[in-house]
DNA sequence: GCCGTTTTCGGCCCGACTGTTTTCAGTCG
């Protein structure tokens, strides 16, 4: 088993034993033993294992030693086989419902027999919870819209979709006159691909008026949390906002840590610890002496002060590190060193190939879809329309893309927009991994996006080896869309990417990081060491209206989190320099 | 279940909020 597999089953070690109602700390043992080991690097562990040196981690001791040596080595435990036999699967289930946590559940169990979410919904309905020790009829009421809604509330959210929520009340927030500072953290600030929920961070003189601003939102559909610091609202679309308030002087610890990662802090509490300090969201104090954290963070005397990020880093002998990079990925390492990347920016792209137009499915015209180029003041824009045998998308012809060619020439000498527009298909890879078009109406155009639209269902190596051949296509310029996932709505085609990427790069061919929100494709875990090792990115919106451009922006999140510079991404490159890298591919 | 050591067992992160209870337990992050 590996490293992260042992985790996941001491993990759930942890929940079983919580609904066995076990000592706490127990629990909690098995839980930052998970931790533990997925800071372990893959080969330590098994040397560790091999010298019997496991014991010397903080936080394993005998018996978790004893049980991640089983696993590793056997792939089982029995010991966990047993446990999971003796707990009821429908407990572990209930603990996804809102306000229930184990002593509840245990509660259902003894007095009620309640094990599954089918029998709770009967028993509320009957009458039966609320009449428990600690239970009453507003958590009856609670658990019911739990169960229903569970569905909706443990729902992820498209990046766009949080960022378009969170714009406006990161605005709101900031125009109440007691907010000093205001900002969206969590995973929304680190540019995450899907989000969980938002979280707003505020420094405030006065706490009152914000919380009652907060709550009393447009399209908050149920405040589940009101205090004097804090807040919890959820949307019509079940999108959940946290709202929290702190004093100025703790704002910067707070959005640190309020931001994340999980993975990230623990390393950076570790890093402070090392130095004798202690790290949270009240603040950076000694680690020594009387008192809880908060309490010295209260004490100005032994308080850090840091009024940005930038000294907050610092504070610990680092150079900033941008929140898309704080995966707990190597971020800390390359900080110290000072190799952090001088990541792109939205402002740094001058255009983008992979968009369409009404010729196949898109909804705005060339010349609408132009003139949205060049309002965002894009030196170039191309059209790539699909071909002749995505025919669900109105795929053109060979006649209709010939007339388009002739069409963007006119429009081009017309002077009409500055906006230059390069002419292009996004051509569908044939089962067998041949173009859609042939060689001599591909040589008439620009570029070429090769893209997989149909038979999806090849397994891997057939898959690999069809995308492969289209690379090798002298006519091929770029790569669309990887694997064709959608995000929370269907999973990719199977296809080796580490197989694609040494392809691209041997036939100097790029890779999409396709922008659409729904795609975010190639996935940015791929591209820091793609990119290492010559990889070319193309960030390309895939519009399919004039709106569809400015997606743009979520493809230079993930493009962050992929840590890539200008120098890697071709939309950062002027008119003459991308006809130049177009024409040494064929 | 782990840790540290006062070497045999007590403490383990904790603050905010809700609901039930009437001073606090459970949940959440």
């Amino acid at each position: 088993m590996t490293k992260n597999e042992i985790a996941d089953v001491l993990n759930e070690i942890g929940t079983l034993l919580e609904l066995q109602g076990e000592n706490p700390f127990k629990v909690r043992a098995y839980q930052t033993g998970a931790r533990a080991l997925e800071a372990v690097e893959e080969a330590e562990l098994s040397r560790l294992i091999a010298e019997g040196k496991l014991g010397t981690i903080k936080g394993f001791g005998e018996a978790l030693v004893q049980k991640i040596t089983e696993l590793h080595t056997t792939g089982k435990l029995e010991y966990f086989e047993k446990l999971k036999a003796s707990i009821e699967p429908g407990l572990a289930e209930m603990l996804h419902i809102p306000g229930l946590g184990p002593k509840k559940i245990i509660v259902l169990k003894k007095q009620l027999g309640v094990t599954s979410i089918a029998a709770l919904t009967e028993a509320c309905h009957a009458g039966k919870v609320a009449g428990l020790d600690g239970f009453g009829e507003k958590t009856q009421e609670k658990i019911l819209a739990g169960i229903k809604n569970r569905e909706a509330y443990c729902r992820r959210h498209l990046w766009w979709d949080a960022w378009e929520v969170a714009q406006p009340i990161v605005a709101g927030l900031r125009a109440l006159q007691q907010v000093q500072r205001a900002e969206a953290a969590g995973s929304l600030r680190r540019g995450a691909d899907t989000i969980g929920d938002l979280d707003f961070l505020v420094a405030a003189t006065e706490f009152e008026p914000i919380v009652q601003w907060f709550v009393a939102m447009p399209g908050v559909k149920e405040v589940t949390a009101q205090g004097k610091t804090k807040a919890s609202v959820r949307f019509e679309s079940g999108l959940q906002a946290d709202l929290r308030i702190v004093p100025e002087d703790q704002f910067v610890f707070a959005l640190h840590h309020f931001t994340g990662s999980k993975d990230h802090n623990v390393q950076m509490r570790q890093r402070a610890l090392a130095r004798g300090l202690s790290m949270s969201e009240w603040g950076l104090v000694p680690a020594e002496g009387e008192g809880t954290a908060k309490e010295k963070a209260e004490n100005n005397a032994l308080r850090t002060a840091a009024n940005t990020e930038v000294e907050l880093f610092a504070a610990l002998g680092l150079t900033f590190i941008p929140p898309e990079l704080r995966e707990g990925l190597g971020e800390i390492e390359a900080a110290e060193r000072g190799e952090l990347p001088h990541l792109i920016e939205l402002k740094d792209v001058r255009g983008a190939w992979h968009n369409h137009t009404t010729a196949s499915d898109g909804r705005n015209t060339l010349a609408e879809m132009t003139a949205a180029a060049q309002a965002l003041g894009w030196e170039y824009f191309g059209v790539a329309d699909h071909s002749k045998s995505s025919f669900q998308a109105k795929g053109l012809s060979e006649e209709r893309l010939e007339k388009q060619i002739a069409e963007i020439k006119a429009l081009n000498a017309s002077k009409k927009f500055t906006t230059h527009v390069f002419s292009g298909t996004e051509c569908d890879i044939l089962p067998d991994g041949q173009l859609d078009f042939d060689d001599a109406l591909l040589a008439q155009l620009d570029y070429v996006v090769a893209s997989v639209h149909n038979v999806f269902t090849q397994d891997e190596a057939t898959m690999t080896a069809r995308i492969i051949r289209a690379i090798e296509n002298s006519h091929t310029t770029m790569l669309g869309h990887l694997t064709g996932r959608l995000l929370l709505r269907r999973e990719g085609y199977k296809v080796d990417a580490g197989k694609v990427i040494d392809a691209a790069i041997a036939n100097r061919v790029i890779i999409e990081l396709n922008a659409s929100p729904w795609r975010l494709d190639m996935d940015w875990r791929h591209w820091r060491k793609a990119a290492e090792r010559g990889l070319m990115c193309a960030i390309n919106p895939d519009a399919h209206e004039t709106a569809g451009l400015e997606h743009v922006r979520a493809g230079i999140n993930a493009a962050r989190k992929g840590w890539l510079t200008k120098a890697h991404v071709l939309n950062t490159r002027s008119r003459e320099e991308v006809e130049h890298v177009f024409a040494a591919r064929r």
